[in-house]
DNA sequence: CGTTGGATTGAGTTATCTCAATAGAAGTGG
DNA sequence: CCACTTCTATTGAGATAACTCAATCCAACG
C-alpha cells in the first residue's frame, strides 16, 4: 500500500509544516505567529476503515486535518441512500463549516487498505484566534467560498453530465490531489473503495466498474491494480470529462440536458 | 402579476427596511449604525426575462438584492447544457461569494412576467465595512455557510434523488421562500419557466410538467394558473420528497441508490 | 487453503430523455 | 377587438443510459 513507512512518514512531515487545503496553507509556522501554538497542539486519531468521526447533527466541537488515508463527508437519507459530498485526503483540512456549530455532514474514515490517521483540534481555539486575527478570519472565509465553489462545479457534474464525464473528472481530480506515489507518473492510488465512489458521483458501483473498463480499453487510463490508477491519455479524458461530443449542424443553443451518448460501449 | 402596483411597493419597503438572506437580515438598518449608508444607497436595475447581470469569469464588483422576480444563478457548458445552481427571489442578496474577485456563475433575470428589479451595490464598500466591523465580516462568513450547507443539500437531491422526489421538495422549498400572495393559503407563483425549473432540478422540461400533472392528479397540488401553485397535501408532499417509500422486510442498510419507483403513473 | 469482501461481468428492467405534435397564453399589429 | 405570431406548456410514443438482480472473479487474510 502507498501510506504506509516511508510514504506516511513523508506526508506527516509535510503536514507539520502547514496545515493546507487544496493548495493554499491554512496556518503557516512562522516561529512566534499566533498561528503556531494551534498548529502545533492536537490530537492524532487512527481509524479503521468506517470508522466514524462524528455524525450529522452532533455538535461541532472539533475540526481535522487529514495525515494519511481519506475521509468522506456524506450525507444519509433514512433509508440507507447515501451521497459522498466531498472526500478528504493528505493534507486537507475539514470539520470546519458548520452552521450553528452542528454538524451538517457525516463524517467517516474512508481508505480501505492501511488505517487512516487525522489530527483533531479544537474549534473554540480556531475561533477565538479568527476573533484575534481578521487577517486570519479572512483567510477561513475564504477557504468556506472555495468550497461552496466546489460545491457548484459538482451539482453542474451529477446535473448535467453521463456516467462516463462524471468518472473521468473524478479521475483527474485524483490525480491532482494525490500523491503521485505508486505508478509511475500520471500514477496514483485510490483511497477509497468502489462503492465509495459510485456514492461521490451518484452512480452505482457496477457502472463505476463497467466506466473504468471502457476508458482502459479505449486507451485513456491504465488499471495496474484494484485501487491503482494511471492517467495515459489525459487529453481524452479531459474530452469526455467536460461535455459530450459537439452535434454538428443543428446547433441546440438552448438543448440544456444531454448526457455523453453512446460511449460505454466499445 | 403579483409583483407590481401595491405589491411591488410593500417588497421595496420591506428591502428598506433591512437587506436579508433566507430569513436573516445582512444589515440591520439601525440609526447611527455603520451598515446604515450602504443599505440606503445602490443604484435599482429593471431587467427584463433573460437579461444577463454578469457572466462567469467575469471581475466582481457589485453584490445585488432582488427586489421583485427572481434571479437565476447558472452555470453553462460550452456545448449549452445548463444548470440553476440558485434562484435569488425578493428579499435575497447575491454576488458575494466570488473567490478571488472573479464570478464563479451567471446571473440572468428569471422572471417571465413583470421586470425582475434589483438593487445594485459596491462590493468594495461591503468589504471595507467587513475589514473596520469583524462582527460584520462574521455575519457575511455565516451566510456563506449557509449557502454552502443548502448546495450540499441540493447535491443528495440531484444525486440520489428521482424526478418526483426533486419537484415536490422544489415545490416546498418554493412556498416557504416566496410571498404567499394568490392563490389562497398553500399558494404561491413560480416567477421562473419550467424550463428554469428543469434546470434546476437537472431534468427536462417535459419531465417536470408531467410530474407536475401527476402530483396534481395525485392530489398534492392544485394549480390554478400557468405559474400558480397551491400545496393542498404537504404531508403527501414531504413523503414523496424525503424518499422513496421503504422497502418491506428485506431493509437495504447499504443501498446507497434507489430512486422513488412507479410514481409518475397513476 | 478456505473464507470473505470488494470488483467485475452479464442479462433484463425502467426512469428519464428525445423527438414530435398539440394546446394554450401572451403579445402584436391591423 | 380580433387574426396572427410567438413562446411556453402539455401530452404521446419510442429510445436509451443507468439501474437491479445475479453470478463469477479476484485479492487479502486468517
Amino acid at each position: 500500500m502507498a501510506m504506509d513507512g516511508e510514504g506516511m512518514r513523508e506526508t506527516a512531515a509535510r503536514a507539520a509544516a502547514g496545515v493546507r487545503f487544496s493548495g493554499t496553507p491554512l496556518m503557516a509556522v512562522r516561529p512566534g505567529s499566533a498561528a503556531a501554538p494551534a498548529a502545533g497542539g492536537g490530537s492524532p486519531l487512527s481509524l479503521t476503515a468506517g470508522e466514524m468521526l462524528y455524525a450529522e447533527g452532533e455538535p461541532a466541537e472539533h475540526w481535522y486535518e487529514v495525515v494519511a488515508g481519506a475521509v468522506r463527508a456524506c450525507k444519509l437519507t433514512p433509508d440507507g441512500r447515501r451521497q459522498v459530498v466531498e472526500f478528504h485526503l493528505p493534507g486537507d483540512v475539514f470539520g470546519l463549516d458548520e452552521v450553528d456549530g452542528v454538524r451538517g455532514l457525516t463524517a467517516e474514515a474512508a481508505a480501505a487498505e492501511g488505517r487512516t490517521v487525522v489530527i483533531r483540534r479544537c474549534r473554540r481555539r480556531l475561533e477565538s484566534m479568527a476573533e484575534a486575527d481578521p487577517r486570519f478570519a479572512r483567510r477561513l472565509h475564504e477557504m468556506a467560498l472555495r468550497r461552496l465553489a466546489r460545491a457548484h462545479a459538482r451539482l453542474v457534474l451529477l446535473g448535467r453530465n453521463g456516467a462516463v464525464e462524471r468518472v473521468a473528472a473524478f479521475l483527474l481530480e485524483m490525480e491532482t490531489r494525490m500523491p503521485r506515489s505508486d505508478a509511475g507518473p500520471g500514477g496514483f492510488c485510490l483511497p477509497m473503495t468502489r462503492e465509495d465512489v459510485a456514492d461521490h458521483l451518484a452512480l452505482t458501483t457496477e457502472t463505476v466498474s463497467r466506466t473504468l473498463q471502457m476508458l482502459k480499453r479505449r486507451g485513456a487510463i491504465a488499471l495496474p491494480g484494484l485501487r491503482l490508477v494511471r492517467i495515459l491519455d489525459r487529453h481524452l479524458l479531459q474530452g469526455l470529462g467536460e461535455a459530450a461530443p459537439l452535434p454538428a449542424a443543428p446547433l441546440p443553443l438552448r438543448g440544456a440536458s444531454a448526457p455523453g451518448r453512446r460511449l460505454l460501449a466499445a
